[in-house]
DNA sequence: TTTCTTTTTTGATCTACGTCAAATAAAGGC
DNA sequence: GCCTTTATTTGACGTAGATCAAAAAAGAAA
């Protein structure tokens, strides 16, 4: 919980009061490995910051599992369109590793924006800086080969290849197993 | 300038004071045909809300012109990872057909916040949003076939497909220009 | 209309990566 | 350790869409 302090504090500045609050809406979880958080077509009510672990959002295609992000330590996770939008998720929560994590559901969310607008500040920049993440990393991919994408990833979420296996790295992708099996082979 | 409010009083109550404050930030402009609005590499410094017009983002892949986004009506429009992490902009802003829009600094935009905190709510709301919108949209588009992306485009930008021509519906797609021909030829 | 320029279409190849199938290798369970 | 299951690698072959080139069509200029 302190480095989710922290890293609001970095955002914005908050007192020793708001800091308070902040910690009392929030509730310390352990979540073992191969956790299933969220099913598709549940409604995500769980918005959760990562201590330590790490967590997958993925969802079928052609009856194979297709990892739609990672999230590791000092992230925050859900499936968003669906906790934002309180609309039926399109994709799976899952633990890929024991994880520690601090959490906080939706209405205790908004209650928490409203009794604390320093916090819905924090919030919209979450939000943005999330935004403008996602579009740059969107944008950039269109025009990748598989070996960039692979150090694209790489170089995004460090470690990431030495911690999940390779077919669900593949899938994040957006190639075939054996595409990236070869790729790693040669150099 | 009536649109917007109504989007924001959609999304969140505001008073007819609020509504006073919030209009008397924003200038209403004409922004010509073919009019350059952003470069690569400076700071996007305005967003645009389009009362009617187009406009699109675009950036240079091997010396060719990629169009990243079409925006039209009643849409919020800027280089958004320029303009919300105030960074030097990876990309191209340009008015494809005359354009009526509202625009407010990114430095007033800010102290509008301050100014009024239910006006950040609505900051909060158009970025989740956003968010959200990008990541189904970016997700679902990794297994779709040429085809499959360009009735997407469609469904997405209703008559964007009119409005534009082919080589630049063709680069927003990720696909060759004379794929798209032949892929309108043929149904 | 005629000419010049830009855009779209059509045709002939080429290639990165997919798919299917089988061989190894690594990881758990007991 | 030995056996079963799961994950990775390797090989042969197929394909959607790219690229290059040139023809046809549509717009602009005058």
């Amino acid at each position: 919980m302190d480095r989710l302090i922290e890293l609001v504090n970095l955002a914005i500045k908050i007192s020793a009061e708001e800091e308070q609050i902040i910690r009392s809406y929030f509730e310390k979880v352990e979540i073992k490995n191969k956790t299933e958080l969220l099913r598709q077509g549940q409604k995500s009510n769980q918005l959760y910051f990562i201590e330590k672990g790490l967590i997958h959002t993925y969802y079928y295609h052609d009856d194979k599992e297709v990892t739609s992000w990672f999230y590791a330590e000092e992230n925050f996770v859900t499936s968003w369109y669906s906790f934002l939008s309180q609309a039926p998720s399109f994709e799976y929560l899952r633990a890929l590793e024991d994880t520690t994590a601090h959490t906080i559901t939706y209405s205790k969310l908004q209650q928490l924006y409203k009794e604390c607008p320093a916090f819905e500040r924090f919030g919209r920049i979450l939000a943005e800086q999330n935004l403008a993440f996602l579009e740059s990393y969107s944008k950039g991919y269109m025009f990748l080969s598989a070996k960039e994408k692979y150090d694209l990833l790489n170089a995004t979420i460090p470690d990431i290849t030495l911690r999940v296996k390779l077919g669900q790295i593949a899938s994040f992708l957006g190639i075939s197993q054996e595409t990236l099996s070869r790729l790693r082979s040669k150099k």
